[in-house]
DNA sequence: TTTATATGGTTAGAAGGCTAAACTTATGTT
DNA sequence: AACATAAGTTTAGCCTTCTAACCATATAAA
């Protein structure tokens, strides 16, 4: 970061990261928030980067991940287990069905719901994909011991169940 | 949670916990990951339904609160404050220009930096809007002490840096 | 001074997520 | 059996964010 002056306004670089520091102490009670959602998004950033050089978006690791331990769940279920409202699953398992990692069928006796099953080819990206997860991970935590990510583990638990209790509160 | 039959797959409410518990065992690695995005999407919903009483979204917020520490900035130095790309604070820039919130100029001596500066109701939403991300925060961190809430910061700041190395290094 | 390079802004297009509401099929009630 | 309610899927439309590419202006080099 090079002081490159500004004629009109006189703000330089320096300005810049001084204002962010006094931002960050003049509003210190949100901080943590914006935090937790940098982190979020460049570990998304970061997996996605992996997971593209398999012709794989992050939207889709998200289903994957669960299906590979169980397949043939419906789509409800299946929303469910990845946190997310159906619409978003609807869109991510049409796109995986184009793509050929997943077939999406009625089983007799009800014509309602619809389970989504992984074809072979989706199998098959659980050894190349989950590897990658992992090392996501650990560049994530990297310098922290095992008690520190639990304790990180902990606090993010009770920070969803105060939010969901709040959310609940709420209706 | 009723353990409603399936009569078809034997699939219960209960499985699903289940298999959320098994699962959550079986990849414990990327679990963090997706803890905190689970968090963060928490938190901005929360915030966003109590902005959303005054007519403001999320993504103005952001802004907002940068801009009432500090305006007159160039789109450029709002992006970097506020942790986004460009065409992302174009986006919030505009739809905020057209509510009334900021305005966009350009100060003589510069005909390519545009600078943001708020309107009198874009600074008055401070005094409404701050409380409320203040109760999110209070919220969210209810049941924890300020020493385990600094030990979360710290990590979140020990992750941030890692992340950074890391996409530093894939270029 | 002309040319090259860097910087800031803008446009276009896509991914991921949401809510609200429609539609279809199952399941209970009377 | 008829009706009402619940559950699952789908559609439509919005928000937030990104990348890639393009344009205009400033700054540096030749």
């Amino acid at each position: 970061m090079k002081p490159a002056k500004n004629a009109s306004t006189g703000a330089t670089a320096i300005d810049a990261e001084h204002l962010l520091r006094h931002w960050r102490e003049a509003v210190p009670n949100d901080r943590l928030a914006h935090l937790i959602r940098d982190v979020g998004r460049a570990q998304m950033r970061a997996l996605s980067e992996r997971l593209q050089a398999h012709g794989v978006s992050f939207g889709h690791w998200t289903f994957l991940r669960i299906l590979w331990i169980q397949d043939g769940l419906t789509q409800r279920e299946l929303s469910a287990l990845a946190g997310v409202m159906e619409p978003t699953t609807f869109a991510a398992v049409k796109a995986m069905e184009s793509m050929g990692l997943i077939e999406r069928r009625q089983l007799e006796g009800n014509r309602k719901n619809m389970h989504v099953f992984l074809t072979r080819s989706g199998k098959a990206l659980q050894r190349k994909l989950v590897p990658l997860a992992e090392e996501v991970n650990q560049v994530s935590v990297r310098g922290m011991s095992d008690a520190e990510v639990n304790q990180v583990r902990e606090a993010l638990l009770q920070m969803i169940e105060n939010l969901a209790a709040d959310a609940a509160s709420s209706i």
